[in-house]
DNA sequence: ACAAGAAAGTCTCATATGAGACCGAATGAA
DNA sequence: TTCATTCGGTCTCATATGAGACTTTCTTGT
């Protein structure tokens, strides 16, 4: 499925097809760069989570927290509230959710007894260990059409604007 | 702010700053691009829409569908849901409360009456064009830390990217 | 023409989410 | 110490969202 007719201003049937649909899909935003990578993320991870939400009985933060925990265990909320973006209300939730489910242990700090740590048990290491493939196999998917080269163009472009994240001034913006 | 301390395996203090945080945020996950991305988008997208949200009363769906008909009006719902990832039933809310708040019009196609295709109206050009601005800033921030060399790479595979969405295989994926 | 099936859009219901109030613990100042 | 303030985390309430049933219209085959 794709976009069929387009019947406004788009010239019949010239260019080839590939870049008249890209065109009607991309158009003419004026946040180019930002619509592109939404556009395509939104592809990547709504299938995805959508399926993982359906088929393992998890939300988004649990299932954001089971892939963060896998690679930073011991993390508190707050820390990962800070460079996930997620609400700590909804991490709040999902943590209890998790723990509940007997997916992740949550250890009170004893420096300071409002921290909570989290841990992958090995429960929710082995849950995680069956939705990642999916995962990964769409990424695969995604970045199927890019040489090696390209590839590694695209991860370092995204780790300089992952680097600058902090610089954006979150408060500044109109 | 930033991640503070991070407890866990990550040497002292020898790499600049920089990296040292960039690589407790990215970490070793196992869908490193998408991982990239998401986390880029998320924090362009999240505080864009949340004040584009409390500001204007708008929804999600809402806010993308005016995006969209700004370079391609008289698209259809299905058409919209296609090529956003959206669910009709959003789609289909959010045209109904639009054009309840008059931002835009609902016209039955002749040649198929099930369709309705959508247009702006000049309120829901002008408020497009309020919010339009704060979203153009926030790209720019984002895109600050790249030369023009490198942010015409990045549309390039972007571009590569998103004309390859339709081959990812929605359905044969795990 | 007619029936069967697909498609566009709407509706309903259960659930997830965002915003912000709230609580208890830590920090800092007097 | 005591008080005020900040901070991590939880809770509550209103709203947004996803899934899928449903209605109407179009398409296709006979």
């Amino acid at each position: 499925m794709r976009p069929n007719e387009a019947k406004l201003p788009v010239p019949p049937a010239e260019a080839d097809q590939g870049n008249e649909g890209l065109r009607a899909i991309l158009g003419g935003t004026e946040i180019p760069t930002a619509y592109r990578i939404g556009y395509i993320l939104n592809f990547y991870r709504e299938p995805s989570f959508r399926r993982i939400e359906a088929e393992f009985g998890l939300t988004r933060p649990e299932i954001v927290i089971l892939l963060a925990l896998h690679f930073r265990e011991g993390i508190t909320a707050a820390e990962f509230c800070e460079f996930s973006g997620h609400l700590k209300a909804g991490v709040s939730r999902a943590a209890i959710a998790l723990e509940k489910k007997n997916l992740i242990r949550r250890v009170t700090d004893q420096a300071d007894s409002r921290r909570q740590r989290l841990f992958l048990t090995d429960a929710g290491r082995e849950l995680y260990s069956r939705y990642v493939p999916g995962l990964k196999a769409r990424e695969a998917a995604m970045l199927a059409c890019l040489s090696s080269t390209e590839r590694e163009q695209l991860d370092r472009l995204l780790d300089k604007l992952a680097a600058h994240v902090p610089d954006w001034g979150s408060a500044s913006e109109l």
